[in-house]
DNA sequence: AAGAAAAGAGAGCACCGCTCTTGACGTTTG
DNA sequence: CAAACGTCAAGAGCGGTGCTCTCTTTTCTT
């Protein structure tokens, strides 16, 4: 992101940085499938066809917005784990979830992005994988240093298969270190439940169901936390 | 559906089947947004203009497929219900869990409209509410009848701020008839972790990290029951 | 200062949703 | 039994889309 040497170069970051931005925003108003690079060169007062050199095709321009969404997320739920004190495993947790639910009603149409419907014909190129685990890395190291800290109460398993991850062996060793594997299935769950969470309130399904929106979310991260085995502090 | 007394009536009524099922289709290769009422007339050999007789919007069409497929998973998830035996709760959560992944796998697209990114522009008309309550009924009726027979071992209170249920008194009294606070808010966040669960393996969120799927929305259906408290058979 | 590279402009193609008007039907009523 | 009415197909047209192609202008490098 630092500038360029030469005078094209500097305004070519400044354009596509633009470019991001518009298109951001007509994010807002017309949904992914609606994003128009028309739109947004005529917004800039470019030529339709000019915009091209920039992101030579719509998903290119789809895949920058999306990249940075992850990372958006992605530094929120760091930060507000970093903002945690280190040892108040069950605090750490909740704050990761409010960063979550915070981050995603602030920008409602990048969490769309990211969590909704998959854009059609859109395929993700590998540039976008990196990103896209930052947070759930970022969970899992909280279950591995608590679980070496003796922070969690393993909940009796759950009589069902296991061995549910793939690359098990990979996961299990470097994410899951030490995580019992019915905290590591758990931790997975709550993560979903956590996402499922936001998407539920982002997309209207608690519409006309649910009031106490923030309450009620608190409430279920708390007894996810309990779920967890995670003690409280 | 009952075919209609005139012969005209009778045409319409196929016609508006089949302009639906055509629609269907293209969600699975276009998605809501590039639904094109346009592409369905061609297809059936009929001239633009005149699939507006038929429906007069494109959000005509969508609602009436958003209608069809909130009543197919209630249907699912009923038909799973009434299928299990009347007194084992767990089962019975189970069951309704499995109908929901089983038909939400075979009708990705279709879920993707009820659950996944609003379509923009898009408001919901009256007429989906009632189709859309349906599973989440279905399964409140299923934790009042555990509460009633005394099948549900109370959780402890997770210590969060409670009343969380918009119309609480309406809410509570019918449909959550005899079920402790604590046990319907649970069960309103197992019903988030199911979506939750069900959204992330469609819309590709356990890409190289969950393999076996199957096994592991299992151990989660499993372990939200054992959340819930309701006691296993 | 000259040549190369990058960027912008504009036309064009094949689509899209939707509106409006026209004309051909079938049904119903006087 | 025929005329009035309601229903629906058809087509033209408007403003929009992504993307490609050519052509000119600007900028950087040598």
């Amino acid at each position: 992101m630092s500038a360029g040497r030469t005078a094209r170069e500097r305004v070519r970051a400044e354009l596509t940085r633009e470019i991001t931005d518009i298109a951001r925003r007509h994010l807002e108003t017309d949904g992914a499938g609606g994003l128009s690079l028309r739109a947004v060169a005529r917004e800039m007062g470019m030529v339709s066809s000019a915009i091209h050199r920039y992101f030579p095709t719509k998903d290119d321009l789809l895949t920058a917005l999306i990249i940075d969404a992850y990372n958006a997320v992605g530094q929120a739920v760091e930060d507000a784990d970093d903002a945690a004190p280190r040892d108040d495993y069950a605090g750490r947790w909740m704050a990761m979830c409010r960063a979550v639910r915070a981050w995603a009603l602030a920008h409602p149409h990048e969490y769309a992005l990211i969590h909704g419907t998959p854009v059609p014909g859109y395929q993700a190129p590998q540039d976008t994988v990196d990103p896209a685990a930052r947070d759930g890395i970022r969970f899992s190291r909280l279950l591995s240093e608590a679980s070496r800290a003796g922070e969690i109460r393993v909940p009796p398993p759950t009589d069902a298969p296991v061995g549910a991850f793939s690359d098990a062996e990979k996961l299990r060793e470097t994410i899951f270190a030490d995580v019992d594997p019915e905290v590591a299935l758990r931790g997975l769950h709550a993560w979903t439940w956590l996402y499922g969470a936001v998407s539920f309130e982002l997309f209207g399904m608690y519409n006309n169901i649910v009031e106490k929106r923030a309450a009620t979310f608190e409430h279920g991260a708390l007894s996810m936390a309990a779920y967890l085995g995670l003690s409280p502090r």
